[in-house]
DNA sequence: CCAGCGTATCGAATCGATTCGATATCCGGC
DNA sequence: GCCGGATATCGAATCGATTCGATACGCTGG
């Protein structure tokens, strides 16, 4: 009711229910016995006065602990949030965090340097890096001189902090190995953004130097395993519009236009099909079309693509998990995961086996 | 480098550099002149002692604010990111409150009645609610009774809370008339899920009665002031395969099919569209189709769909300017925002006028 | 009837910073 | 040479809870 008075504390309505303010305290943690009798008067006293429970930032701070799980995406979150593989990470992360954590907070990874990044100065537990750029390599930096658990999902870690990982460039690898064993020789491939600038475009020596995203380099790694000098061309980002694009600009002249492509999402390879459709292909007869994470996407009925499914939400719950165990005390473990080959129906053998 | 040790404390590095605490203190928060020789002298015992800055949970336990801004959204995360309007209305909140927050706490709305809900004990300075089920309605509660400010985006607004509403029932009969005007009479609507539950199938009254959520209800309003009596079908959720699912249902009979269809979002919209493709009907000379919302959806040139566009980026900034505005001491204010219509060629008069 | 034990409550220290009024220092001006 | 007024620094109170060792009390068993 009151509305410019001091909020009640807890000694208040300890004062008020005549007992010490430990006993009103234990009352509203629960951590020790307390008579029937004693807590009802004090939450009797407490909701007299209107007082709705402990203030959270003192308990964090005697606690030394806020109940606070940051995650910092890289890139906008607009963006990252439209990739189902994160969605689905964030929905493990989330799940194995619900006994740990109150919630999930969502740290921009500022792009300004502005003074002091939220990422020093926000009240949290841990911290989970999802994805990677050069920004993340900072980031985990100060995270560990604050003492704090991390665990990186999918970054280039160099050292001992705590990982999730992929076989990218195993799967990769085995996707095209498909493709060469169904007698593909021309072959080219839609990549993931190398770098925060997101440039599209074939990829040259000179850019990979100057590339910074793991994941997209391991994939085209697997890649280049079995095909060593095939073009590849870079998008934006994860979406069925950047493969559209892609593939129009592979798929554009007939006497170079590749027999199979090997795109590093099923987004991209979406996108792929699409423009292999506009111009009149056909996907398998003409075009053989992998993709990558093996995800459900609404509105594309999903059995039809051939493609590595990989444990999106598990590995999303085993960050979740060992920034739990971090937080027991416990050494975090790094984990590794491994995809599924998925076939489908959008490969085949080459309709003019080439040479 | 030490691993086990205390950490140290801004006193620490205080008695290091023979300033008092209340300096160095303002060393960091930067609030006070300080002389630079000082300010160098304190940095680098900072640096000396590894001292990362002052503690979070201190700092807001201090000064009564924590920096983080709560969002609630109705439902499971996962779901909630997949709707492109709550996506933008996460980057305009986000947005706005860049200034005033150093990142969003997610909350989910436990579905559990464990002890104490995550809103109810996490440390933030105030609190937005997306959507609204009856659960919010619980959430307002406990988040005014704490004292903090609160903004609902689309939410049942009854009392003096700050909302940033969207005129879905004007918006809803301004589609429905364009498809009156047109001369079409025998015309169905798809809609958003009615109650948490999110029940699929026909409206029927009892099932109204039973409704919690404001924006299908006002959606609805909008499409039965113009046809009041025209069967409606709630669908799981806004999403490409429910406008699918509910729009096979719509047209399978060729006898009562409907020759325009409402949909209350544009995902639904493409899915019915797909439902009327798959049967072999055209869209708009067989069948016409509106949509709403007006967002871009990757993998789909936006550029045909007839619907009305809602500024949901907007709606997100405006709550975060409200939320900012509140949080420096000024009252909040509702603000309620229009649509525009976007004619697209989803659109046309009936083929066989009916009557 | 008393030793011994378990349970419920209490006191006081502590978590780590921020902030504001007070004090010290230094300068120019008269 | 002294006073008024900036400017920089300091002291101490305070934010609101948690926690642990100590105390008081009641009960059981010998």
């Amino acid at each position: 009711m009151s509305n410019r008075e001091r909020r009640a504390t807890i000694s208040d309505v300890a004062k008020a229910a005549g007992v010490s303010t430990s006993t009103a305290s234990v009352v509203f943690s629960g951590k020790v016995n307390v008579a029937e009798a004693t807590r009802e008067r004090v939450l009797a006293a407490a909701s007299e006065l209107g007082y709705t429970g402990p203030d959270p930032r003192a308990a964090s701070l005697r606690r030394g602990r806020s109940g606070i799980v940051g995650v910092v995406l890289a890139g906008h979150l607009r963006h990252a949030f439209l990739d189902p593989v994160t969605t689905a990470m964030m929905d493990g992360l989330t799940d194995a965090l619900a006994d740990v954590s109150t919630g999930i907070l969502l740290l921009r990874d500022d792009p300004f340097g502005g003074e002091a990044p939220p990422i020093a100065e926000a009240p949290m537990d841990a911290v989970v890096l999802i994805g990677c750029s050069d920004r993340i390599r900072e980031a985990v930096e100060i995270v560990r001189r604050r003492g704090m658990p991390a665990v990186v999902i999918e970054g280039d870690g160099d050292d001992d902090l705590t990982e999730i990982s992929l076989d990218n460039r195993e799967a990769s690898a085995m996707l095209a190995r498909h493709l060469a064993d169904l007698g593909h020789t021309r072959v080219a491939s839609v990549a993931l953004p190398l770098g925060p600038q997101r440039l599209r475009g074939l990829i040259t020596p000179d850019r990979l130097d100057d590339a910074t995203v793991g994941v997209t380099l391991d994939r085209l790694a697997g890649f280049r395993d079995v095909y060593p000098d095939a073009p590849v061309i870079s998008t934006a980002g994860s979406l069925i519009d950047e493969g559209l694009a892609a593939g129009r600009t592979l798929l554009g002249d007939p006497e170079t236009r590749p027999t199979a492509i090997v795109a590093q999402s099923d987004l991209l390879a979406v996108g792929v099909i699409r423009a292999a459709e506009e111009i009149g292909l056909r996907v398998p007869e003409d075009l053989s079309v992998v993709g990558f994470d093996g995800i459900a996407v609404d509105g594309l009925g999903s059995h039809e693509l051939t493609t590595v499914v990989q444990p999106a939400l598990e590995k999303g719950r085993a960050a979740g998990e060992q920034i739990a165990r971090m937080l027991a005390g416990e050494p975090g473990e790094s984990v590794h995961f491994t995809v599924q080959f998925r076939p489908g129906e959008t490969t085949a053998p080459p309709a003019r086996p080439f040479r």
